[in-house]
DNA sequence: TACTGATATCAAAAAAACAGATACTGAAGG
DNA sequence: CCTTCAGTATCTGTTTTTTTGATATCAGTA
């Protein structure tokens, strides 16, 4: 028929720890059995999730592929489990969303599913508009909530923000890239190599910001507002390149895959939150969306 | 622990055919095994899913509820299967998708969800706007794709469009009401009642197009732009409305019963679809877009 | 009151999952 | 080349869960 949701929790656990023998002790089951579970999901889905090691497993890109998709089953179930037990007063209204571009395409769509479907009465408008654009709309009234990058936000002023989540910015590399042999990377060793810009949502001068602090400076050899061609330049061995583990995906879209490494060096994470304007008495349909947002991330 | 696919699946077959036993023929078991899982389902939850009668079994407010999230982690299970047997070409690049009201309230935001996920390369830029801006956004290159009312378009001669589904419009009564026991139920009749007129996304215009057929008129007592009000008043009693399953809801926002019954004359159903400017040439993520929209309403 | 068509319950049978022991594998080190 | 180590794979008996089929129960209805 179809797999079972306990091989969906055992394959994500082991993914997650990289060992089936460590996941099955923080499973508090036998090694074998999830050896098993994730054996019969293999079987059912005809693909091998998992390249074996002698020191563990790491996935494999039908793996990695398969276990957003857990994550996502996974995250329904607990969606349905937690609605039934909360005895949901039903909030209705408009609710009008600023978003910026990174957080409308990485960010926002798999909660905003969720939400709706918790809180079908609230209707959601949805824009998308550059950060100067929310922070206007939502001074003026005319937007209830924006989702942007906390971070970045001007006019704090007017402004009340909650971040709820942070994702670290880390170095990209190609594989058989040498910088990953060594032990510990700092933004000078990345100055040296040729280096991918991406310039969208305000991530040029995010940069900026934190390469000022340092006295190297990036080796820029091309800038792009693409994600996407930030990943398969990086991939291809074009250069490198400092991004949020939001953005990541480990393979390029040619297959390739990419690596990530720390940086010693303290580069600030991306904070991806709610803003909203100071002192607004926000509208139930506001209020609950932040509260459902922040119970998210708790 | 937490509940398995199998009772989630046994649920909502019982949920649909409105039996346990019709359940278990189609799913191929025994009622028992059926009325045991949805036992287990409830306790586990600690709600009531079913309201049991003597000719079968209706869903509690809870078990609607339920449902609801059910059907999502079903999707995401067939999401899943469906991704990993495919051997995806990654698609990437930029979509621009004007969407009205009505579509982004009640018919997008989980699809949008399963597509980003399915395809995260894609970046998705949704507009909301009237049907008239996104015919205008389409013939002029400024949108990809629209997803509207499909039956509403105007400027068929420059657009193309694909109706991805049809949702019936059917009367919506509350409980009591003495049209309730009618047999077969005609707009002749609604129109002696009060008449609640939803006026949103052109829903106005629409109703205006099947009563115009008939010799009747509604009697209007409220016209409303929200959904929500609509079916308050329903359910408060003030009046009846004609309006679609896709925005229905059996219950309204203070927990009373809606009834919905079909009409005998032939109301036209609500059509959601995609549009897209005749002859132009889609984009790969375009392509993509529609083809994963077509084939979730295979 | 008996009948019909549904759900609930129960015990036995079947199926599935599990633990524990063992075999196997590849990398590292002498 | 052999051994060790740290992991995964496989096998078997046991336990747990699920299913079945028979039966009890219940609510309408003639």
């Amino acid at each position: 028929m179809s797999f079972s949701l306990k091989q969906v929790r055992y394959f994500v656990a082991a993914a997650e720890a990289g060992q089936i023998s460590q996941a099955a002790i923080e499973l508090n089951v036998s090694q074998s059995a999830v050896t098993a579970a994730v054996k019969q999901l293999e079987a059912m889905l005809q693909v091998s999730l998992f390249e074996r090691h002698s020191n563990g497993v790491s996935l494999s890109y039908d793996g990695h592929r398969f276990l957003q998709h857990a994550r996502h089953i996974l995250a329904a179930v607990n969606e349905a489990v937690r609605a039934s037990q909360s005895t949901h007063t039903e909030v209705a209204g408009r609710l009008k969303i600023g978003v910026t571009y990174t957080v409308a395409g990485y960010f926002l769509p798999p909660h905003l599913a969720r939400f709706t479907r918790s809180f079908p009465e609230v209707q959601i408008e949805l824009h998308e508009a550059p950060r100067s654009k929310i922070e206007q709309g939502l001074s003026k009234g005319a937007l209830d909530l924006g989702v942007l990058l906390t971070a970045n936000l001007r006019n704090r002023a007017s402004l009340e923000s909650l971040t709820l989540f942070r994702s670290q910015r880390r170095l990209w590399l190609p594989v058989e890239h040498p910088l990953l042999q060594a032990d510990s990377l700092s933004l000078a060793e990345v100055a040296q190599e040729p280096y991918i810009m991406l310039t969208v949502d305000e991530a040029g001068q995010t940069a900026q910001r934190y390469w000022r602090k340092t006295e190297h400076r990036p080796r820029v050899i091309f800038r792009t507002s693409s994600v996407e061609a930030v990943r398969s330049m990086v991939a291809a061995g074009m250069g490198i390149t400092v991004l949020s583990d939001m953005v990541y995906r480990p393979w390029s879209l040619e297959g390739q895959r990419i690596e990530t490494r720390s940086l010693i060096d303290s580069v600030p994470s991306m904070d991806v939150g709610l803003a909203w304007k100071r002192g607004a008495k926000l509208s139930p349909a506001a209020n609950v969306f932040r509260e459902f947002m922040a119970s998210a991330f708790a």
